[in-house]
DNA sequence: CATTCCTGTGACAAATATATGACAGGCGCA
DNA sequence: TGCGCCTGTCATATATTTGTCACAGGAATG
């Protein structure tokens, strides 16, 4: 199973730490935010698969954020956990009415986050596949599974596979090998860096129809990006 | 990259032995210390980069050392993965609500030990800047690594980027040549001064798209300085 | 104008980083 | 169990980048 990613948002160092590690031991990757501008910033960006959100924060509210998010098309369908304090259990319904799909008032056991945590994926049902991802003549199709250049099929493995959907989704940005160990083989695996070096050049030689790879650029010192700039350019 | 320093405390000699081969083996400079006591001293007058703390030590336990240190301003920062023992699972979640940033259990890989070490550095480490940076004409992109002049792409190598990058951002003001090397090389490396002008000269050279550099001034006896008032002058 | 500093340049060899091709183990499937 | 596909690692080939030099110009100085 692919890994899940939870976004942890709390202005509390030691509470994000504590949160991140027991999901991590649960197979989560974490992203975390400490405050509602970036948590917002870090859901377009990353596009997490639950957001843990306290009630609490510095800027905006956590119900606003909330709010915000299940108001927006493009994150509505992205379930949230709220955090509460003891005290704060009034607002236990509020918290549920502005959108978010359950709620857990510390302090919890990890063991308790990661139950209701799972259950709230469960009921999510396995996220919907989305609207094919393109970069100029490249589609890639993940309901069929399918990656072609200007119609034309490109076969290639599944790490590649995944590699592509991420670069997809995040183009014209550079990532450094570690990042893309991070967000392509899940943050609980321990391979060489090199590994990537080797997967980026299948994936290259997969997408070099016509002889050139004109996708894939590679920035030296740091890591590799993907622009399909530069390949619609030449 | 630098080298960082980890402290390792254990009460073990035959597990800080393994532990510092194989940290030393990726570069690490270890220091070691095999009760809490000794440990203290050595945070304090050290001042390591992360901490390997053994859950059992012989005279306070690594819970309560790694408490103290969390709750010390001067050593909060600093992060702790704690070492625990197949049968003491259970603990490894209070050993981080204690303050913990990771845990490892024994028996395990030097390349996990590794791997995480990284991981916790590399969360701990400041992130990169969003902001494009610009100066007229010029826009410098951290994110996807790009700089460009007027729309138009421009090449240079990894020294000549990090040099940029730290013109943008100190611009209209004159550095030596040893405060260049400081700040973009890095403190502790050894270079000879002259070397600036050389990366200078490679960066004009990039920056030179219609012949002529405008960007960085040759302030005679001192050093150079990045200005664009000067440059949009022409 | 002669001197003495400084900085600008082009060339290099060594150091680094990345691209490639091969390979053995792991895994799923027939 | 045998076969074929994936994967992670290496060792090796290539490609870039880097720090230094030696030398050419230019600028101050007197």
């Amino acid at each position: 199973m692919q890994n899940k990613t939870i976004l942890i948002v709390d202005d509390e160092a030691a509470v994000r730490d504590m949160l991140r590690v027991a999901l991590e031991m649960a197979e989560y990757r974490c992203i975390e935010a400490e405050n509602a501008q970036a948590a917002h910033a870090l859901v377009i960006d990353e596009k997490p698969d639950l957001i843990l959100l306290d009630w609490m924060l510095p800027d905006v509210s956590g119900v606003e954020l909330a709010r915000r998010l299940k108001r927006d098309e493009l994150t509505a369908s992205i379930p949230i956990i709220m955090l509460t304090a003891k005290g704060e259990e009034d607002h236990k319904i509020k918290g549920l009415e502005t959108g978010a799909d359950d709620y857990i008032t510390k302090p919890f056991s990890p063991r308790e986050l990661v139950a209701r945590l799972k259950a709230v994926l469960r009921r999510a049902g396995p996220s919907t596949p989305e609207e094919p991802l393109t970069a100029g003549q490249l589609v890639l199709d993940p309901i069929s599974h399918r990656v072609t250049i200007g119609g034309q099929a490109v076969e290639m493995g599944p790490t590649e596979f995944r590699l592509l959907t991420f670069f997809l989704s995040h183009q014209e940005r550079a990532y450094t090998r570690t990042q893309l160990l991070d967000h392509v083989w899940g943050g609980n695996v321990y391979v060489e860096e090199r590994t990537v070096d080797v997967h980026i050049r299948r994936l290259r030689k997969a997408l070099a129809v016509d002889g050139h790879d004109r996708f894939i650029q590679t920035v030296r010192g740091t890591g590799y990006r993907f622009s399909v700039q530069t390949a619609e350019k030449v």
